[in-house]
DNA sequence: AACTTGACGGTCA
DNA sequence: ATGACCGCCAAGT
């Protein structure tokens, strides 16, 4: 077990606790950890999500813009997409039309201590 | 051991 | 509005 793996849970924690349906984001997940700008990391963690014992919905989570700049690590070129449909969410052209309506913010949410 | 590369996001010109 | 820059820091080369 490294450090980083506590973060690394921490992400997961929070990204399965997301409502089918609703999504969010890598910064809004970061800042909710205490670690505002470090997105990226949160983009690795799901990075690595497949790793974790658990199920991790990482295609709740999209950049800021509602954009599924993650898909490609998915096994199908569309998967994100098709989970995300599947969970009501309307999806063109790599981007969530309807973002605003179901982001979901863990600081908002589940609140900032 | 040094350098590059990101599933990011905010700021500034 | 668009684009360059920079901080974040783990992994890969």
């Amino acid at each position: 077990m490294k450090s980083s793996d506590s973060f690394f849970s921490r992400v997961y924690e929070v990204v399965m606790k997301i409502p089918p349906g609703r999504v969010t984001s890598y910064g809004a997940i970061a800042k909710y950890l205490g670690a505002p700008g470090a997105a990226r990391m949160v983009g690795w963690a799901m990075n690595q999500s497949h790793t974790h014992h658990e199920f991790v919905p990482a295609h709740r989570v999209v950049n800021r813009n509602g954009m599924l700049t993650g898909k490609h690590h998915f096994e199908g070129i569309h998967l994100m997409q098709e989970l995300l449909e599947n969970e009501g969410a309307l999806v063109r052209e790599n981007r969530i039309l309807n973002f605003q309506e179901i982001f979901w913010d863990p600081v908002l949410e589940l609140g900032l201590w």
